[in-house]
Formats: C-alpha cells, sequence, structure tokens
DNA sequence: TTTATTGGTTTCATTTTGAAACCATGTTTG
DNA sequence: CAAACATGGTTTCAAAATGAAACCAATAAA
C-alpha cells in the first residue's frame, strides 16, 4: 500500500519522476539551479514546511542530483549544489516554464523572465527535433526497440 | 494544512507544476499523447489505483490538458483526447525522457527508443538555446523583469 | 436473457504532508 | 566570556492524499 515507486519502471520518463515527480523537487533544483545554497535559503523562499525540505533534500543528494557541501564562506554550516546531473534537469525546467508561462499567465500578468545572460535576450523556444532537424509533433514520432 | 497549491504562484515553473506536478499526470499525458485513450487501457497499462486515475483525469480535464469525448468507435463509452494544450508538453516529456535515460538507465539495459517516424532514427537532444542559437548553461542565464 | 466488460464511486487502512514545537550546534553581541 | 540569536535540522501530531478492494450502474457480448 506504500506510494508505488517507479524506480525500476522500463520507461525513463517514470524513472526519472521517481527521483523528482513529486510536488516540491523541481523547484528546489529550480532555486539551487538560479543559485541558492542554503537550507534556510531555500525554506523561506519556497515556503514550505522544513521537514519536508529535509526530507526532499536527502533525497536529492541520494538520487545525484544535489550535493551536500561544507560552506564556500568558511562557516562551519553546509550548502548544496547541483551536480553535473542535476544541471542537466536544466531543459526539463526552461520546458516546463515555457509551457507554463503559455497557458497558465494571462498575457500581461506580470512575471519574471528568463534571459540569455550575454545578450538580455529571450531564450529560443524548446523544440523537439528530428536528428536533422525537422521540429516533431507527438505524432511524428514512434517507439522501436533498439537492436 | 491543505497540501499547498502552486495555482497562483508567480513562478511558470510552479503554476505548470500545479497542474501536473503529481507522480501520476505526466505519466498518463504520456500515454495519452502516445495514443492511449480509454480509461481502463490507462488503468492497466500504469497499474495505478482506478479512484487515483479518476481523480487525476479529472483534474486533467479541468485544466485543459486532457478532453473527455464520446469514444471514436462508435460505442456509448468516452474516451480521454489530449488538447492542444496537452500535447505542447510533449516537449517536457522528451527533455524528461532523455534526462531519465542519461542518468538512471546503465548501459545495456533495455529500453524503448522514441524516434522520428519519418526516418526511423533518435530525436535530436533538447536544449536549452539562446535567440541566436548558442546552447545555454543555466549560469549563462539571468531573470530580468520584462519591461 | 444471462453474463461479462467498462468506467467509474465508495470505503477504509496506511502513508504522506504540513505546522509547530523542540533541540543541538554554531555564531554574534554586549 | 556569557548571553542571546541564527542555523539546520528532528519530533510530534492532526489533516489530507494514496491505494486496494468492494461495490455499482450502464453497456456490450454470448
Amino acid at each position: 500500500m506504500k506510494r508505488t515507486s517507479f524506480e525500476g519502471a522500463d520507461c525513463p520518463v517514470a524513472r526519472s519522476l521517481d527521483s523528482i515527480g513529486d510536488w516540491w523537487s523541481l523547484l528546489i533544483v529550480r532555486d539551487v539551479l538560479a543559485g541558492k545554497r542554503r537550507f534556510g535559503e531555500l525554506q523561506k523562499g519556497l515556503g514550505m514546511a522544513r521537514n519536508i525540505l529535509a526530507a526532499r533534500l536527502r533525497k536529492l543528494v541520494e538520487r545525484g542530483i544535489l550535493e551536500q557541501v561544507p560552506a564556500s564562506d568558511g562557516s562551519a554550516f553546509s550548502e548544496y549544489v547541483p551536480t553535473e546531473r542535476g544541471r542537466k534537469l536544466f531543459p526539463v525546467l526552461v520546458a516546463l516554464r515555457q509551457w507554463g508561462l503559455d497557458h497558465y499567465f494571462r498575457r500581461g500578468e506580470p512575471y519574471r523572465e528568463l534571459v540569455d545572460r550575454k545578450k538580455g535576450k529571450p531564450l529560443a523556444r524548446i523544440e523537439v527535433r528530428a536528428a536533422d532537424g525537422r521540429a516533431l509533433q507527438p505524432e511524428d514520432t514512434v517507439f522501436v526497440t533498439p537492436a
């Protein structure tokens, strides 16, 4: 009767969700990728219960998405930093951001835009493409069993 | 003490998660985008409790991600089909799939690959890019308040 | 006409969540 | 140095979500 786990699922999407498919994890990763590092900073920013944050951080560390390291400011506290695996979630976050902005913000509604630091311009749209660059819709794809 | 809602969050990622940020919703959307339509088909495929599936479908319809329509086969049953909004989740799913495959499948472990239907070749990698096409890492981006 | 299937809802036990209190360090201030 | 405060949690407990199974009404098949 436990909450079903997708850890051994044969679908990569399901396995991903097993690590980050709950209500808070992606928001934590979002904040860490945006530079937040400390427990309290995350807790205040997200407005979430401390015990839940502690549990999520533990799991994210366990799954190799974050790493807990001694604080960079010399203090005896520790910090949570993204691993390479965590950084690779960036496209997922940007895709979710673009989708949410398109579908759940009214035009004119204020929001903070994520831009290319160098040029200050909005990011390109995230798209699914074929190897040759053609944009693909769901129907343009099929599953196959690799050789 | 209610489960916190991200519906009115100022962050687009959070609003997205309010619609699809639970354990099952994205898997349901994945299956519907892959062509599954009927309640029982989804339930059996996902192996999830019927009441939870019913609740999720209700919410996905409410949020405009799926639509409940009379069955196409002439029977009196109904079907769940993706809306345009639901179809637009495709990049999110593909990004999650690529990430999960990269990080939670051992090499050689069997999986089904999603390929370009026309050429039968694997999809291009999903990447975050600037307007001019440069690939961007998290540190290459900043938040700004649009004018 | 009986039987089976489909698409749910209801019920109930188990888990998870969230708020608040608590606590052990570590850090700053007087 | 001592007292006060901040930090990073853990514990406790009530409310809410989840999951398994039983149930049920409407179809569809035999």
